[in-house]
DNA sequence: CAATCAACCTGGGTGC
DNA sequence: TGCACCCAGGTTGATT
């Protein structure tokens, strides 16, 4: 459910909420969602450390302890980090907890960050560093970051000889883009989900790369897409749902040229485009039937 | 190497 | 109301 700009959002809350804060107590309520370690294992090594800092890495929040630690979240599907305010002391804990809340870990303030992850996909673990999750640390480089380039996104799509879709939902290549906003870069560059990567000109290349970190700036500055669950850790919906161009649009008119927009199925993922603004090349043959 | 599909989970929406 | 079926912002591992 999450993608970057989802987590971006998290994060920038986060730091600003629990920065400082001195872990009391952690309550598991679904041990699953501890990746590696037994609930047990994982309080006890949580218990008594602070919060430095908050960072990011694709869709990786990162909270960063005192003594050095690293308690990792990613969110999977349904996955929510949410800030409880601190109650009174003696208000009953956990009366204000849902069904769907998995892990809360409280501060001694009182104040609470608690996972609420109703599809179970999200997990969270405590490691020394990044290199002991595999996919955190095989992740490609960051769309927005200094150092992406359009040379480096050229020479990514060179590499492979992929569909761009699944190329660029494939963490390893990129990290951050999902379902939705690989559908929006596409749509925003004009160019059809099923295109091998390796045929893509230099200017469409380029002009992916421009798409992509559009794409990603603007949902960002509206603080995420919520279609449905998605919630900032104040339990508020995201507002980019409404600049979307093509995701779960189809039957609409494309909003640059009036065509009807479309959906099929490319990487098993439900894949929106316009027909019209995003033709697939016949020298870049599909393998599979078009819509 | 690349594509597909099932699996992990639960709930919401739709059609009969 | 009930029920079957499809769908869902992700990732992984087996199979073709």
């Amino acid at each position: 459910m999450p993608e970057m700009p989802e987590v971006e959002t998290i994060v920038q809350a986060l730091k600003r909420r629990i920065v400082g804060e001195t872990v009391a107590d952690v309550v598991v309520e679904w041990p699953r969602s501890i990746a590696l370690l037994s609930p047990a294992e994982f309080s006890r090594r949580v218990v008594g450390r602070s919060v430095t800092r908050v960072t990011r890495r694709g869709k990786f929040t990162i909270i960063r302890l005192a003594p050095p630690k690293l308690l990792v979240v990613h969110l999977g599907m349904t996955g929510r980090l949410l800030i409880d305010e601190a109650t009174e002391p003696n208000a009953t804990a956990g009366a204000s907890q849902d069904a769907y809340t998995r892990v809360a870990i409280r501060f001694v303030s009182g104040k609470a960050l608690r996972f609420r992850d109703v599809r179970k996909f999200g997990r969270i673990y405590l490691v020394d560093g990044a290199c002991e999750i595999p996919l955190l640390r095989d992740l490609g480089p960051e769309p927005l970051s200094d150092t992406f380039r359009p040379q480096t996104l050229r020479e990514l799509l060179r590499r492979h000889r992929r569909q761009i879709k699944p190329l660029l939902l494939d963490q390893r290549i990129l990290a951050g883009l999902g379902n939705i906003y690989v559908d929006e870069s596409l749509w925003q560059a004009g160019i059809h989900p099923r295109t091998l990567s390796r045929a893509l000109s230099t200017d469409e290349a380029n002009g992916l790369y421009r798409a992509i970190r559009k794409v990603l700036r603007q949902a960002i500055q509206n603080r995420g897409t919520t279609i449905r669950d998605y919630r900032d850790p104040q339990d508020e919906p995201g507002e980019n749902q409404g600049a979307l161009s093509v995701y779960r649009l189809e039957g609409q008119e494309c909003r640059r040229c009036g065509h009807v927009i479309c959906r099929t199925i490319v990487a098993g993922r439900s894949t929106h485009y316009c027909p019209a603004c995003q033709p697939l090349q016949s020298t870049n043959y599909a393998m599979t039937a078009d819509r």
